[in-house]
DNA sequence: ATAGTTGTATCATTTAATGATATATCATAT
DNA sequence: ATATGATATATCATTAAATGATACAACTAT
């Protein structure tokens, strides 16, 4: 995605998705990057670079807060109020796109192929 | 999206997405925006610089193949024996992602805030 | 004829994500 | 003690994706 689609149309990137979805409970930087490897089966695997670039962004849209409990080496954040309410509202809208995608399949197809 | 991630993973970007979409059945780049547009209830707009971009990154993948009924004024395309394998296995990424969203929100609310 | 829609196309720009790289701490085995 | 690997954060230059702006032509209805 270009052109600040993302947080203007507030519309997340798959990136940001994962990284508020493991922010619902209070991690730093490098946990989240281990849980979303979790989340996903190791299918996911968000490198320090893509880390630490979107988690400072989505500090700045104030998607989620800086908790610091542990003072130095580790800078723990957690998802904010207005980026829960954007993150279930990515979700909805992911769940359309897919709902959409299986009704324009389906309408053509009886099954088969590559297996619903 | 960056670094070739899309075609590379075997990922669909977003506007990749709902072209392929719109092509399961022949049509031509104009009225690709227009499905769009419908299949979103007028949520998605798609400008000519995305789609024509996109409708050539798409042709020299092979996702999609130009049918040139109209000969001049209009260029067909449709979707590819590959693009819709791709396709699917998109939709159920998608779906794997909501399904995951639902879950981790889930798993600590009992409902209510911004909905189900 | 002229205004609006249909239709395709490219260029320069902006944003997003990543690879590469750097640095420091901590735990554990040798 | 010290070397190795995991933990932890960070930035820079690069690559890729999408878009705004713009251009141009044909068709359609007034």
């Amino acid at each position: 995605m270009a052109r600040g689609k993302a947080l203007d149309d507030n519309q997340l990137t798959d990136s940001m998705y994962y990284i508020l979805l493991s922010l619902i409970e209070p991690l730093h930087g490098y946990g989240i990057k281990q849980k979303i490897s979790d989340l996903s089966n190791g299918e996911i695997e968000i490198g320090p670079a893509s880390l630490y670039t979107i988690l400072k962004k989505l500090a700045t849209r104030d998607l989620i807060v800086l908790v610091v409990e542990d003072g130095e080496r580790r800078k723990t954040y957690q998802i904010s109020a207005s980026g829960r309410v954007l993150l279930k509202r990515d979700i909805k809208r992911r769940i359309r796109m897919a709902e959409m995608g299986k009704n324009v399949l389906g309408e053509l197809q009886g099954g088969s192929d590559d297996g619903e």
